[in-house]
DNA sequence: AAGGATTGTTAAACCGGTTTAACGATCTGC
DNA sequence: GCAGATCGTTAAACCGGTTTAACAATCCTT
């Protein structure tokens, strides 16, 4: 590859006059503008990246953290999550630098990311590299609300407590008392959240919450999101009364939906099912449609993505953004007769 | 941000030194290491990436290309194959830069990616980045066949004839002879290439390929895969016979299974279907379960960052890999009557 | 005990850009 | 016609690492 130098040198001119020809920062006459260019389209000269980001101390480059994923798959969530991240960096002149590695402990093996920022999905309690970040003065932004709480630190999340209200204060509005919840897995904050919002509508209605069942998703025992709602329904049908269920997921609801045919039992008529979801599309496709919560993890990626670029330019902006969610009414809810 | 400089003169040693023991690439006594780990501890010292991607030309990063996509929503395809260009790139220390701006032209504001290697999803016709990569000597993969043909150009790509030939002798094969093919959009040689295998099979069964009703996907027409398929079922049904339909995604095949139930159209009985999967898991939740062509996004992510890395690291290797599909006979095909 | 091999360390050059300070040339005003 | 401002260009320092060549110190040989 072509240098600076060698620009410079075909065009007759000095080193720091090509690069204030590429880079526009200082005026430069047409004349030696055009030989310049000129020399560089001869010898195919393209500036290089990561001399510039030396040479300015910013790459331009945006961090995604995501939590390993086992099985390679990553969730509607995640990957929605994703695509808001992308679309919002991409049109500020960001690119995105992904990576799924636990950070090393190493430090002689540890570098530094070639980021001015980073993005991190689901941070664990009391996670070591929220504090490291600080340290090493890198804009941080995180999806999903640290644990414990830091006002300090910038995140965005969905408003997970109104999230279990909502969809409960819906269901025992039409009459139910008996749900069955079928939460995440249950280290994830989400799931406290969307929890105690559950418990809280139930206290609104002055129901026991004991009625409700609470089941969590877990990794060892259910091989993917459908699966874990099929076997759920099967497993507990019978044993412990409920007239609706709450699905964690679209996945979780369509193993639900699999699960209730083979039962024969009609949705809605005999059980009603809220999902909350992450693909519109998905919730459409299904008979009944699926009544469902919508989390909008693309517009969580693009917020944090914009209070990163905030952030990485030193604007003073928002430093938090809470999500609301929206219940959306399709065909599987019936009120309990 | 310390740096090495500041290491070295805390620790007493020099520059070089320091870097030694960071990189392991020479030995440094045991006592020497020790005070310069310890200095580096003490002033918060990590290597920084960029200064030291510059010093060894390499940035261990791979640059992942995908097309723009106007909503943000990535489809289940581009989310697996970039699964399996992550999970692999991850597996062997790189790190995975994402971006779906189109390459600018202005040569004045182009710069290159600190990446060491391109992986590109879909290939326009005849798209000049392909040589551009090659003038600047950076390893390029392709996931898709390259159009036209190049044989010195690396790519991976489904045996996307194949699939249309072995779903085609399929469906002919248990009696059907009008098949509705809800194939992809018409510019994308996966399109060509599926549509060339039914029209093989076709062929071998000596039934004219009159007989099979082709449909294209189309952006301004669909809003998205699943709405394709409902909307072209209710369409195309009575006024053309067709006993089978051959659906792009498991998306179109959830459209077309909504717009059955809507008909009344039995599915398998009635009318059977095929869906050409990026996601098993979907297939199989749906009633009746999908039969479906299972077209492994993930493994070609895998195997183009595979060829990658080897290039990447000047091995040998192979430079093109075309990977089968494998037709997975569930619940939703019934032979004519 | 001299000579050669081995080991550990260093100073200086280098990677490919940006930026600062200085300077010469042209343009203004009086 | 000269002082001062403006404009375009350049040489040199700098960003933070790696690497080469030279060298000093220690370890065998014989």
């Amino acid at each position: 590859m072509a240098t600076i130098d060698d620009v410079a040198k075909l065009a007759g001119v000095s080193k720091g006059t090509v690069s204030s020809v590429f880079s526009k920062k200082r005026p430069i006459s047409q004349l030696v503008t055009a030989r310049v260019l000129e020399a560089a389209k001869e010898l195919g000269y393209f500036p290089n990246h990561v001399a510039r980001s030396l040479a300015i101390k910013k790459t331009l480059i945006a961090g995604l953290k995501m939590p390993i994923s086992t099985d390679g798959g990553m969730s509607a969530f995640e990957t929605q999550m994703m695509g808001g991240v992308i679309q919002t960096c991409t049109k500020h002149g960001y690119r995105v630098l992904l990576d799924t590695l636990p950070e090393h402990d190493d430090p002689t093996q540890f570098s530094i990311d070639p980021v001015d920022g980073v993005i991190m999905l689901n941070p664990r309690q009391n996670d070591p590299r929220i504090e490291r970040y600080g340290q090493m003065a890198i804009p941080l932004v995180l999806v999903g609300r640290p644990d414990p709480m830091d006002e300090a630190v910038c995140f965005v999340d969905n408003n997970n407590k109104e999230v279990g209200l909502q969809v409960g204060d819906y269901l025992l509005g039409i009459g139910h008392r008996s749900i069955l919840f079928l939460n995440a897995s249950s280290d994830m904050t989400v799931a406290f959240d969307r929890q105690s919002g559950l418990a809280q509508a139930y206290e609104r209605h002055g129901i026991p919450f004991g009625e409700a069942i609470v089941l969590n998703f877990s990794r060892k025992k259910h091989k993917n999101m459908a699966n874990y709602g099929y076997a759920a329904l099967l497993e507990t049908y019978g044993k412990r009364p409920f007239s609706a269920v709450i699905a964690d997921t679209d996945r979780v609801a369509l193993g639900v939906l699999r699960a209730a045919r083979e039962l024969g039992i009609a949705v809605p008529d005999r059980l009603s099912l809220v999902a909350l979801s992450n693909d519109a599309t998905l919730a459409q496709e299904t008979t009944p449609k699926l009544t469902t919560v919508e989390l909008s993890a693309e517009l969580l990626g693009a917020e944090a993505a914009h209070i990163l670029i905030d952030k990485m330019n030193n604007i003073e902006g928002v430093h938090q953004r809470i999500v609301d969610a929206k219940l959306v009414i399709r065909e599987s809810c019936k009120p309990l007769a």
